[in-house]
DNA sequence: CGCAAAGAGATACTTAGTCTCATTAACGAC
DNA sequence: GTCGTTAATGAGACTAAGTATCTCTTTGCG
């Protein structure tokens, strides 16, 4: 019987599919993998979940993901680089720095701002990379007792 | 005769001495070679420039430097770390994706921008990280013939 | 000067990733 | 369905950036 993976899983091998990548044995595993991740991960992480599979699979794996654009890396604050599914083009992340979730920015304009400014420096703009750090609204309900949330 | 070391080296120096840190021959060297870089670089730049010296001393350096805060990492395009000295606090860098020259950024103020977006996305702000890549002004000046500037 | 503690150097180790190369598996053609 | 080309895999060596350990040296205070 034939494993139904999930729809992200999916998504993710017919996007390698489009692009002229075989769909193989592997790859579907490591699509399976990323889709049920619920953070940013590692390659490291997903080795462990895929002890059989070789090294430079995951990373050759990983690196065409991020090629054609299903997963972005994420910086943390600390330098590390990690990866997780990249559900638009180009976007931001608000990254939890207590349960490590990420979702996405929107509505934010930063593109203009930056535009500007940097045009006043004479710069002309070809992109930015921008990472925000805080706490989600989960981490912040939950560890903030009552009395404080009163005030 | 003692070389005099520039006033950059000797401010780095002096960082580290008034947070009680020895001022050492290595250390003495390491910031005369920061001092005379005039682009971002890596550990193993310096290494180059200081073949007498340990590979861990320069990465304690570094790292001694990064932490008092006279030294700052920026992220290159491709997700490399590189290090530059540090003028202001927080800050951000124009990063020519030409010449490999980084600018500060001044006049943004993305923080109130941010601010305001996360709110609504219920994050609590903590931090964030920007990056700005593009060409910088001598560099669209140079490679830009007359009759395109014209236009 | 003398000495304790900080720092340096050598080197092994770690982590993230790439490269090579021989073997295996996909998949289009027949 | 099998065949053959070609892409992909796995094993493992290698690289780059950085950390840890341990012994020896240097600094700077007393």
């Amino acid at each position: 019987m034939r494993k139904r993976v999930n729809a992200l899983a999916e998504q993710l091998l017919e996007t390698l599919e489009q692009r002229g990548y075989r769909s193989t044995e592997p790859r579907r595993a490591v699509a399976q993998v990323i889709a049920n991740q619920d953070k940013h991960f590692t390659a490291e992480d997903l080795r462990e979940q895929l002890p059989s599979l070789g090294r430079a699979t995951i990373f050759r794996s990983l690196k065409l993901l991020v090629e054609t654009g299903v997963l972005c890396r994420v910086l943390l604050e600390d330098g590390d680089l990690h990866y997780q599914v990249s559900h638009r083009g180009h976007h931001h992340h608000l990254l939890c720095v207590e349960c490590e979730s990420s979702q996405d920015l929107l509505g934010c304009d930063i593109e203009d701002l930056l535009q500007q400014t940097s045009a006043s420096h004479g710069f002309e703009l070809s992109g930015h990379w921008l990472e925000v750090y805080g706490r989600c609204r989960a981490c912040n309900t939950a560890d903030q007792p009552a009395e404080l949330t009163a005030v």
